[in-house]
DNA sequence: CCCCTTTCTTGACTTAGGTCAAAGACGGGG
DNA sequence: CCCCGTCTTTGACCTAAGTCAAGAAAGGGG
C-alpha cells in the first residue's frame, strides 16, 4: 500500500504520529482528474477537502458576463476546499484540474473526529487557513491598489525569487491564465509585456521565458513609486 | 471581577468549559484605544490577537499614493489580528479604532499553550479563519469582477438582510469608509448614489439614511446582469 | 447659535484598461 | 510535414472611474 507514502509526504501531516497517518489511510479517497476537469463548483456542497498529489488545480470566482478571477494554483502537497469544512456548507469558488492530476478526498466528519483528538494537527490547519488569508490579503491588495503593471511586477518579482536555477523565468501557465490570476484579460496583459520589454526591463525569450533586466525597475512598478 | 463575563460572552470561547475561561483571563491585557489611534500597522510582529469588547476596528491596506483599500470592519465579539499568531510573525495589514473601543489582547504563547489542550477551541478557531476567507473571496471576485454599482448594491442589498426593524437603512460607516471598502473613492460613491435615486432605485432620506426603493433593480446590478 | 473643521457633492477633464475584430504564431495529431 | 484548433498579439475604439478643484452641507465645541 503506496498510499501512506504519500500522506506521509503532505505537508499538513508532517509531524504527526504515525498512528494517525494510518486513520487518514482508511478515510482517504484516491481520484483522478483529466485536464478540464471540473472537481466543485461554486455553491456545491463541501463535504471534505482536497490535497492534490501530483498535476495541478486552479480555484477561481466567474462573473455573470463570464469574466473569471483565479484565486489560487494549487500544485503537489498542497490542499484546497477546506473551508466549507470548518465554515459551513457551501464552496465559495470553481475548482478545475488544468492538467492530469491526482487528487486525495478526505471527507469532513471523519476528518473532524481525527482533528478532535489530535491537536498538533489543527495547529497545522491553522496555519495553512492564515497562510491562506495572508496571501488573499496581498492579492486584494494588488487588485484595488496597484494597477496592472504594477501586479505584473510583482509576479514576476516573486517567480524570480522562487525559481530554481535557470537565468530566465519560465511561465508555468498560460498567458490567459495569468492575465486572470492578476485580475485582467490577455490582450491588456500582452500589450504591458511588450511595453515592459521596450523599455528593457524585461526581455521576452520565447514563448514561456522571460527574463528580467531591470530588477529595480520592476521592484519600482510593484511599489507604486513608478508608472509605466 | 467582571473580564470573565467579558471572555465568556467571546462567541469564539463559547462552549469551552469554565477553567479555561479562568485560563484567559490570566493571560488576556485590557486596552482601550481612541477614535483614529492605529492598534498596529502592517509590517509589525504579530505576538498575539485581539478582540473587540467595545467599539469599532477596521483593517486595511494603504497603497504607495496613500489610496487606502478597507478589508474589514470589526465590532462588539470580534476577534482580528490572529493570521501572524499561526502563519508566522508579520501583521500584513493596518488596524485602526474608528471610535472609542475597549480591545482585549491574548499574546501568543500562552494562547497557543491552551489551543494545544483543547481541541473544541482549536475547531472554533478553524471557524472564525474560514468563514474570514470566504467573506475575503467574497470581496476579491467584488473588486475584479463587478463594477462599482453591483458592489455598492451588493453591500446595500447585505445590509437590508442584518437590519433592525427600521424602513431605512442606517449606514453605521461615514461614506468616505464606505467607498473605501466598495475599492473607490467617495466621489465616484457619490455620482453613483445620486444616479441609483434618479433611477428610483433607492432614495436618500437624510445624511446616512437611504431607503431601498426597488429592490429588484438593486439583485440585478449587484449580479451583473443590468448596468446602471 | 455661530464658527471652524471635516465630510460630501458636483463639474470638467484624463486615462487605464476593457471590448471587438482580425491577423499571426504555436503545437500536437495524423 | 502539414493542418487545424488554440493561444497570442496588435489595432481602433469606448467607457468606467480616477484626478483636480471648488462649493455646499453637516456637526461638534465654545
Amino acid at each position: 500500500m503506496r498510499m501512506i507514502n504519500h500522506i506521509a509526504a503532505i505537508p499538513l501531516f508532517q509531524g504527526l504520529p504515525k498512528e494517525y497517518h494510518e486513520d487518514l489511510t482508511t478515510i482517504v479517497v484516491d481520484q483522478i482528474f483529466r485536464r478540464g476537469q471540473i472537481i466543485f463548483s461554486e455553491g456545491d456542497e463541501g463535504n471534505g477537502f482536497y490535497v492534490v498529489i501530483s498535476g495541478r488545480v486552479k480555484i477561481f470566482k466567474v462573473s455573470p458576463e463570464g469574466k473569471e478571477q483565479i484565486l489560487h494554483f494549487f500544485g503537489p502537497g498542497e490542499l484546497f476546499g477546506e473551508v466549507p469544512v470548518f465554515a459551513g456548507e457551501h464552496f465559495p469558488a470553481h475548482a478545475e484540474s488544468i492538467e492530469e492530476s491526482r487528487i486525495f478526498f478526505f471527507p469532513r466528519d471523519a476528518f473532524i473526529d481525527i482533528i478532535r483528538e489530535n491537536p498538533s494537527l489543527s495547529l497545522s490547519m491553522l496555519a495553512v487557513l492564515s497562510r491562506r488569508l495572508r496571501t488573499f490579503t496581498m492579492l486584494i491588495e494588488d487588485l484595488s491598489l496597484k494597477e496592472v503593471p504594477g501586479r505584473l511586477s510583482a509576479y514576476l518579482i516573486y517567480l524570480s525569487e522562487h525559481k530554481d536555477g535557470t537565468d530566465d523565468l519560465i511561465l508555468d501557465i498560460s498567458k490567459g491564465q495569468l492575465a486572470s490570476l492578476l485580475g485582467t484579460i490577455p490582450e491588456t496583459l500582452s500589450r504591458i509585456l511588450s511595453r515592459m520589454a521596450r523599455e528593457k526591463l524585461i526581455c521576452l525569450d520565447g514563448p514561456r521565458r522571460i527574463q528580467i533586466l531591470d530588477r529595480n525597475g520592476l521592484l519600482e512598478l510593484a511599489s507604486g513609486e513608478r508608472r509605466l
